[in-house]
RNA sequence: GGUGACGUGGCCGAGUGGUCAGGCAGAGGCCUGCAAAGCCUCCUACGGCGGUUCGAAUCCGCCCGUCACCUCCA
């Protein structure tokens, strides 16, 4: 069977385009990574899952996948475009903010950068071939610049070193952002830099010996601009010409718009085919703001602290949701439009992730018992992934995608019994999906992580044992007919978290799966 | 002011000319000692006004509204 045709909006040419990697059948591309300054915040996460789903979308289509998704660790001026001695910047201003945690900048950079790959983990996101930091690029990002003002398409002032937007024809194509007056129309009360030579001008590297990191360059002690580390490593480990680049829709203008600018003139030519941008998401119908008190970090919703209370009550009283279910709650909206983010999607979403884990059970239990019968899944579930993979090539259409795989769920459920032959189908199916939406942890590759069930399982084996008991007076209970006793008991295990299902073959109990 | 996205039922969100999205919530039923879980059934909308068409949520125009960017930001 031939694959659909991957199909992704571009920015750059404001159409949904097939995806035509320049090596055949190998998508290579850069993600815009966090700064780490900071724990990541779900709207980041929400940028990141859209560079996830186009690599599993093109593995599940026989491509080849190279990402580069870099971690910037240098800080950069909050006033992008100034050098200011004495300004701050995102990274000092955390210190300062957290000073007595951090021995120094570096601690604080290395403390963020782990919780980030905690978080990343944890929402199940595929490691990408290379992670790059910019602190370990700072020499080749001052190459890039010393071969700018060679090629005349950089300056340097006293106060740094600046990309000439002038030398750049194509400058502002992306963004529309064209016109040098645009970018002067909001006046800021900060001295500039008078020796630029264009408003439009940014800064490839900013003189000042003063900075909490700081490196030697022919121009002094100083640090690179924030455009160029993007460039630099993009082009360092995916070469002059690759295929797409994804970030946030704020990244469009300045961030990507510069990029492309020092790209172009380093390579000579137009260096990357494809932009991405993942629309920023609201949180219960506004903008995500610490002071509306709807701003969420990803640890705030997977494990707060419990005095935390800006977090919802009903997340912070279970100790958080499953990371699972943040990251199917976050595919129910398509990246490229408006999203809005509600407890009432994740609470759906933690429901949901539960049934395929359910499911994945049955499917576990009916290959063990292998019994004979007929195959009654395999062309039923054939179908469901082929419109779950059409609608992933249709610009990652990802809440038509799990709605779609939702019904390979059903077909599950509604098996009464369960054939050798139909259990191997589901188990085929559960496995493609899986792969490409990343729903719940790989049951059947259980091999290689050792004692999954311990981790998986939050239970400890010692509550799972007073359960049992608990479970066995109540049979014992219900067998005699005292039904005010049973249903005491099913409060006391209500009352741990504990949800009890009476089924023909006997009691089954499961952490239940409740948002408030 | 410039640029770009978008407006679908109580809620979230698919759907680009004619047939059903799906989920959540709600209602009824099956099952159950009662529940829970699951299953079945029901609820049926397209911001407004014009236009094109045999037929418009879908195409065109205008209006209203929302969001984002315009040198901190995913």
């Amino acid at each position: 069977m031939s694959s659909p045709t991957f199909r992704l909006y571009n920015t750059l040419t404001h159409e949904t385009e097939p995806v035509e990697p320049i090596e055949e059948e190998h998508l290579q591309f850069y993600s815009c990574g966090p700064t780490v300054y900071m724990y990541a915040h779900i709207g980041n996460f929400r940028s990141f899952l859209t560079a996830d789903l186009i690599r599993r979308t093109a593995e599940a289509i026989g491509w080849d996948v190279t990402n580069v998704s870099n971690i910037t660790d240098v800080g950069h001026l909050t006033q992008d475009d100034l050098v200011d001695p004495g300004g701050e910047d995102k990274m000092q201003q955390a210190l300062e903010r957290e000073g007595e945690r951090f021995a120094n900048i570096y601690d604080l950079a290395r403390h963020y950068t782990e919780a980030f790959l905690e978080d990343w983990r944890a929402l199940n996101l595929r490691e990408p071939e290379v992670r790059p930091r910019a602190t370990e690029h700072v020499t080749d990002q001052l190459r890039a610049v010393v071969e700018l003002v060679e090629s005349d398409h950089a300056y340097a002032t006293d106060q740094g070193v600046y990309f000439s937007v002038e030398s750049a024809d194509d400058y502002g194509h992306l963004s529309g952002n064209t016109e040098a007056q645009q970018l002067q129309a909001s006046e800021r009360d900060v001295v500039e830099d008078p020796d630029k030579r264009d408003p439009r001008d940014f800064a490839l590297w900013k003189h000042d010996p003063d900075h909490l990191m700081h490196w030697h360059s022919p121009w002094g002690w100083g640090y690179p601009g924030w455009h160029i580390e993007c460039s630099v490593m993009g082009m360092q480990y995916l070469g002059n010409r690759f295929d797409l680049h994804t970030g946030g829709e704020d990244l469009i203008f300045p961030h990507h718009e510069c990029e492309i600018a020092q790209n172009q003139s380093l390579a000579g030519h137009r260096v990357i085919n494809y932009w991405v941008h993942t629309r920023f998401l609201q949180v219960e119908g506004e903008k995500m703001s610490k002071s509306k008190g709807n701003f969420y970090t990803v640890r705030d919703l997977i494990q707060p602290s419990p005095e935390d209370d800006h977090v919802p009550a009903s997340v912070r009283d279970q100790g958080g949701v499953d990371p699972l279910a943040l990251r199917y709650a976050l595919m129910q909206g398509q990246y490229r439009k408006p999203f809005n983010f509600t407890l009432d999607t994740l609470h759906t979403a933690a429901r949901h992730v539960q049934r395929y884990r359910d499911a994945a059970e049955r499917v576990e239990a009916a290959l063990t018992a292998d019994a004979d019968g007929p195959d009654e899944l395999g062309d039923r579930l054939g179908d469901i992934y082929d419109r779950t993979l059409e609608a992933m090539c249709d610009d990652l259409n990802t809440p038509a995608a799990t709605a779609a795989a939702l019904e390979g769920v059903k077909a599950i459920e509604q098996m009464d019994r369960m054939s050798g032959a139909s259990a191997r189908s589901a188990r085929t199916w559960l496995d493609r999906t899986n792969a490409l939406l990343g729903i719940i942890e790989s049951t059947f590759e259980a091999d290689e992580q050792t004692d999954t069930a311990s981790e998986t399982d939050p239970t400890s084996d010692s509550l799972a044992d007073s359960i049992e008991e608990l479970l066995a007076d109540r049979e014992a209970a219900r067998r005699d007919g005292e039904y005010a006793r049973a249903d005491a008991i099913r409060d006391t295990l209500e009352a741990l978290g504990i949800e009890v299902m009476d089924r023909p073959e006997g009691p089954e109990w499961r952490r239940k799966v409740e948002l408030r």
